[in-house]
DNA sequence: TAGGCCATCTGGTCCT
DNA sequence: AGGACCAGATGGCCTA
């Protein structure tokens, strides 16, 4: 990890303590595997607090209680969107584990991984392309159907510079044609991959 | 200080 | 109805 703010404590926490909804401020997920998410325990006693409510008149019950059930539901949906980013974040983390950097504790950001990952597989396919045609061409000798041909490839939508680097390939598989945001989309993050 | 990156909140939409 | 997913807004932290 380099050095970037961890976890800025979530702004609105003062005003879930107005409402008298905060729970203490969510730890961060300390994996991707726990799931010893924050039970989001703070709500679902709207209900045993309108048990209590039973004491007093309907008047005040409808509005309030609609406005409090509406928090409620809104600060569970926040728990589970925090718990989803945090998935996604660990699984772009053990994306980054797997993609050489330089230097070797460099840390790449989210669109740099996902770039970086997307050159690299294409990387990694065009080197067993290659090494399989080589063996395809042995086979070819020796017999019809001995080729890697069938395998899909990134590579057939990228640019076919036959010596560029890994990392040249600036064309998203999406848009063979690659318009000038595509490449820049995904162009290669600068100044991470060696000198 | 501006710009980049990030985490979080929020409301909308779709799906089960 | 409730959860998942998404995109926009907001504010904090860090670096050039």
């Amino acid at each position: 990890m380099l050095v970037k703010a961890e976890s800025p404590a979530p702004p609105a926490e003062d005003e879930l303590l107005l409402l008298g909804l905060a729970s203490p401020a969510p730890s961060l997920p300390s994996s991707a595997g726990d799931e010893e998410e924050e039970e989001d325990d703070d709500e679902e006693e709207e209900e045993g607090e309108e048990e209590a409510g039973k004491r007093r008149p309907g008047r005040c019950r409808t509005a309030e209680a609609a406005q409090r059930l509406k928090r409620s539901r809104r600060l569970k949906a926040n728990n589970r969107e925090r718990n989803r980013m945090h998935h996604l974040n660990a699984a772009l983390d053990a994306l980054r584990d797997v993609l050489p950097t330089f230097p070797e504790d460099a840390k790449l950001t989210k669109i740099e991984t996902l770039r970086f990952a997307h050159n690299y597989i294409w990387a990694l396919t065009e080197t067993l392309r290659l090494a399989g045609g080589a063996a395809a061409a042995a086979a070819a000798r020796a017999g019809p159907d001995g080729g890697l041909e069938a395998s899909p490839s990134p590579a057939s939508s990228c640019s076919p510079a036959p010596s560029a680097s890994p990392y040249a390939c600036t064309l998203s598989p999406a848009s063979p044609d690659g318009s000038a945001s595509d490449a820049e989309h995904w162009a290669p993050p600068r100044g991470r991959f060696g000198p």
